[in-house]
DNA sequence: TACTAATATGCTACCGGTAGCAAATGCTGT
DNA sequence: ACAGCATTTGCTACCGGTAGCATATTAGTA
């Protein structure tokens, strides 16, 4: 019995029960053929010692760590929160334990990817991340040993795994509502620059745009998914640019600019919602929903992304492309 | 060369170099002595076999792993996400990474905390977690060997080390603008029911009021820190109890309930704030500053929460109970 | 009671590194 | 050429488990 603070081992628990520590470490299997007896001799032992078996050790042995590296570039949107939530629990319950990875200038893609390899993680998921395959972590991605899944954002390989939502089918339910209503004059609020494809909700509006004779599709970009931030740049833009001020409709690239460029269009620009200008957002954040905002988007399918990612993390679902659709809630900023 | 998947080792580098495996080892070592030819020699091997240290490997031999648990329970409130943005990036500068740990029914603090010990993370963070520390939990956490600490609440014992904002300080700020203000019908709207210390927060509102002929303070419990739920809540106990209705103030425990409350109080009861009820938050979140809320609050300084966190678990500054000071901010909800 | 089968326990070799000492090699001056 | 020293490289023993086979013990049966 060691007392120097340094954690007790099944050989400690061994010379404690009086026997050898491959019969402490079958007690506690749940499959271990040993005698009762001696299981419960062993888990006194334990016990008194409070012996606490070494994940380390074990998956140095078994070359599993039930650990998943999550990769996270954007904190700022609010549904990350709900979305890591899901998917910490679910992978918990799966025996999963996840490391939250910053992703940033000191902490980039590839720092990531090779300290996830380093550390032997299971699998790694991009969470919505900005992630550039063209660049050198490609070449990490491709000769990672780990599978590699994106969630929340269309992977740029047909050999990565990624669940979705369809870009498709949610801009063009808002941009058909929005066009009925009577709308004409679009302008499009964009996030930060995609790293490499065009993203899939820009491009669609333009293309909804350009069969209805607009050419180009007026944008204001941000260049951080942040509140405050955003309702800078969008202040900023009204002001400077008469085509903007012009428009009736903003079509935004998810709901934290939408919830900005109201309150920019509404308290600092004293225009009315929906009459002078509408407001659309995309993702179906909770707050869209409040009484303040009344916020007309689509919702993503958030918890059923995760639901699945899950399955093919657990390998109970084969790993693919999987594109799921959610739905379109219109409230009053149309 | 083994090209069967396995990671390659400083072994099979070594055998590529021809030098043993402890030249590798070397090779990767900053402070390594070893000559300038060999050391090129095999990192010219490692690259082309795609060598990564085994993190598992080291840990387990020198007892080290880098590995940070941040313990949450509360996935509800918007001040985590940047918060877990600060403390990750904050860690992974110092080389650690950080484990999201999502406390709930199927995965308590008893078994986060034995786990986290099994992984043999180097610390433990509670991170505004409900920790009950006369539960069984507790026990562990005695015997546990790895320091721990607490982010944003007060910790229960003296011996556990923490990092919060001093609540006697922010809401005798937020009550005395209040009174100063004439307001004379507070009702508090309290989140879930604190494990065991009862929350700050509370306790200042009700002793802040009593000292001024106020024997209880009227209050709305809402059991989870989450906005739809809350404005359930806060509206039911609205419709059906007078003494609620015929109030002047609504003291919030933080800003989440008071965006739920305003919005009932707005839009459903089509009160006016703040000339028929005023109401106050806590915490300063982002959206608290939005023109849709422009929500009186009290500024918690996360960040530097977070900064002093990690002097700590870095062992630069000594672990202890560390009071900071936030800031009131009076806008227009009062 | 002896003999076999089933169950229980122990063993070796290994997972991929680290620490610190031992041996080999290189370099200098005489 | 060789002692004397520093530098470079290799080695043993270990971190705390796992896998799968070998051996010991017990129970069951003739």
């Amino acid at each position: 019995m060691k007392e120097d603070g340094a954690a007790a081992t099944a050989a400690d628990v061994a010379r404690l029960a009086g026997v050898s520590k491959w019969t402490v470490i079958r007690a506690f299997k749940t499959d271990g053929r040993i005698a009762e007896k001696t299981r419960r001799r062993v888990l006194d032992a334990a016990a008194t010692l409070n012996y606490q078996p070494n994940l380390l050790a074990r998956s140095l042995a078994t070359r599993r760590t039930h650990q998943v590296a999550i990769l996270v570039d954007d904190f700022d949107n609010p549904y990350k929160l709900p979305t890591l939530k899901r998917l910490t629990a679910g992978l918990q319950r799966e025996g999963l334990l996840a490391f939250l990875v910053n992703i940033n200038d000191d902490f980039t893609h590839s720092v990531a990817l090779s300290n996830a390899q380093q550390r032997r993680v299971d699998s790694v998921v991009f969470f919505g991340t900005a992630y550039d395959p063209t660049a050198a972590s490609a070449q990490i991605l491709r000769s990672s040993s780990q599978p590699t899944f994106v969630l929340a954002r269309e992977s740029a390989h047909d050999t990565l795994p990624s669940v979705f939502t369809d870009p498709v089918h949610g801009v063009t339910e808002l941009a058909e509502h929005v066009y009925e209503r009577g709308y004409r004059k679009p302008v499009f609020v964009a996030g930060p620059p995609p790293a490499a494809t065009p993203l899939g909700r820009r491009r669609q509006y333009q293309k909804f745009w350009k069969a209805r004779g607009l050419e180009t599709l007026p944008e204001i970009r941000v260049n951080v998914y942040d509140y405050k931030t955003a309702c800078r740049v969008i202040g900023e833009r009204f002001e400077s640019d008469p085509q903007i001020r012009a428009c009736d409709v903003l079509l935004c690239e998810n709901d934290i600019l939408a919830l900005a460029a109201l309150d920019v269009v509404r308290y600092d620009l004293g225009l009315k919602v929906p009459s002078d200008v509408a407001v659309v957002g995309f993702d179906g954040i909770d707050l869209a929903a409040s009484g303040s905002y009344r916020l007309t988007t689509y919702r993503q399918p958030f918890q059923e992304m995760v639901d699945e990612l899950i399955e093919m993390i657990t390998e109970r679902k084969p790993a693919r492309r999987l594109v799921l659709r959610g739905e379109a809630i219109i409230r009053s900023t149309t």
